[in-house]
DNA sequence: TGTTAGCACTCATGCATCGAGAGTGCTAAA
DNA sequence: TTTAGCACTCTCGATGCATGAGTGCTAACA
């Protein structure tokens, strides 16, 4: 499609204007790069690269910029086995050291180092935990009526929930409530768990057993979650970029609406193998087509748990970015498996 | 100190100020208040009020803008007894329908609220747990040798962690565990069990005891809590003021730091009776110099429970958001009272 | 003695102009 | 096919100028 050539002064003018944030003009492409042209051959090439569409001119004589198309061209072509910087690695193994047996600290560390090395958005989304087993539910009452319900999934994090029970309940009333939904539901993702939910409704309504009914109620109501976290880290560093002066503010709209960044990264982070990488237009939201975004997941047992990624202009590194984004996933991959 | 109509004088250039973000002059003054002056007289009071510090202009032949002091002087004097919008409280009754039982949820909801109705940046803090009084500890063993620790406090929320036994304890040990920790520890606060810990350093190396040893271990690796939640919603509207179009990024950077927010808001907090209120320089960080913080505590059982607030540009509807968060405090102090 | 009218003065702001510089596209020559 | 040359376009910063808002001061007034 594209002659070698001509490919090379696409890098070249991607490259630059990653660094510099300046339109890269046909004088500036042969000082800087050896490729033995003048400019005025490059200025035709140019020409030619924007008429596919890759290049775009701000105004009439000022450099080319690339356009979203520019650099998807350019992210498909480079190589994805680029090194990160050593003290990247060591950040994640302090941090790791630091938080030890505390998953969810341990992943808004992630977030952090990410955010901090890359300086732009870092992002870590624990998967919904619709798709996580369920090990063990425990239940004690608490403070009269009301009843702890805690929830131990094979991810390690705990969800709790207090629950008005409407009258109390005996130790042993608890303990036999407890045993029944450990046999019903232990084993079963929450999803599941909420299928079973359902179909028991009328099953229990059958039964007419008030206990059933109650531990049927219990657990329908704890598994009324918040939908899932999610770690957003580094965003003073990332509105410092001189990227989007204007319209900042639509997008920390965005970013601060967790529902959205949510989806967005379960949207993305499912596919492919490796950092997943949207540019610009290519996202969803109209608020973030000056943004792009490089997401991976993150395995625990085989299965997916998570996400993890980094938002930044679509002027971004992306080679540095996709390298410290796979190098986390894997990262955090394999300190899951222990 | 200062006279009536002077007095007067300043409040009008305050509100102005707060409307409509202009320094404001003596003609508009007499224009839109009805003093029955005229502009030179009122140019007098306002070099008046400029030589006690109250006003200031930006330059020569601009009008003239309220000093830190200024806003002192007018939050000092104004009544703090006006009267919220019905839908602010409306706001707040259905959220806390919406997550009742969830106490977190209800504050960060409450934080949303607040940020929402006054466009300013909401805060929410639950105290630190250290002052909070233990309830029960329940221990169940988890995955082989790790074991679960689910700490329920007398707020309601409850503490947990996972912690690595380095041995599989039987249900029967782990139960002596428990009943150990409960008769040594529930009753006490957080910070009282801290100082427990210390002391039985020594007794426990006293009696030799394997199980003892490991239950204070447990109990002391439990307590090693992230120090505190904070809830800060409404960036995307605070970040859109007009107010710091330069220096956002310090800005964004002292606000992202959450262990800088909770110990702004734990000094602030505890002094006073109702809202207390920060203005510009008066604040402790040179990143919020431009900022006012309106901050009060909400209280549970007689104690402080946390602190809710807002913060602002030093040019804030002070007025309006000390009604706001002293509304907001009361109503959760109530509802924490149920 | 306090208030006001008048006036000169100061600045910020917006607008138009201008020159410099950067960069382009096109053409013709190598 | 590449390159040199040239005319052309457009941004950007500096400059000058008029305007208007607002002030401080002084002198007159009640």
């Amino acid at each position: 499609m594209l002659n070698e050539r001509t490919e090379k002064v696409l890098f070249a003018i991607v490259e630059s204007f990653i660094n510099t944030n300046e339109p890269v003009g046909s004088r500036f492409i042969t000082k800087t790069y050896s490729f033995n042209l003048s400019p005025a051959t490059i200025r035709n090439i140019m020409a030619d690269l924007e008429e596919f569409g890759f290049l775009a001119q701000p105004h009439t004589s000022a450099g080319r910029v690339p356009t979203d198309r520019g650099y998807r061209f350019y992210v498909d072509c480079i190589s994805r086995h680029s090194d990160v910087e050593d003290d990247f690695l060591e950040s994640f193994i302090s941090r790791l050291e630091a938080t030890r047996e505390d998953l969810n600290g341990f992943l808004e560390g992630a977030a952090r180092t990410l955010s901090e090395h890359s300086r732009y958005l870092g992002l870590v989304a624990p998967m919904k935990s619709g798709r996580t087993t369920l090990n063990r539910i425990e239940l004690f009452s608490f403070r009269g009526d009301y009843i702890a319900v805690v929830l131990l999934t094979d991810e390690g994090p705990i969800k709790h929930k207090i629950i008005k029970a409407g009258q109390r309940l005996t130790p042993k009333t608890l303990r036999r409530i407890s045993d029944y939904l450990n046999q019903e539901f232990s084993g079963y993702t929450i999803d599941e768990i909420r299928l079973k939910l359902i179909k028991d409704m009328s099953r229990e309504k059958a039964l007419c057993d008030i206990l059933i009914t109650k531990a049927v109620e219990i657990c329908r109501e704890a598994l009324t979650f918040p939908s899932g976290d999610i770690y957003v880290c580094g965003f003073s560093d990332f509105i410092g970029l001189p990227d989007f002066s204007s319209h900042i503010r639509e997008i920390a709209g965005a970013i601060e609406d967790k529902h959205f960044m949510l989806k967005l990264l379960e949207q993305v982070g499912a596919e492919v193998e490796g950092p997943s990488v949207l540019i610009g237009s290519e996202n969803p939201a109209k608020e973030m087509k000056d943004l792009s975004l490089v997401v991976s997941t993150y395995k625990q047992g085989g299965k997916t748990a998570g996400s993890i990624g980094v938002i930044g202009p679509t002027r971004m590194d992306y080679s540095r970015a996709i390298a410290m984004v796979q190098t986390a996933a894997r990262f955090i991959t394999e300190a899951l498996s222990r």
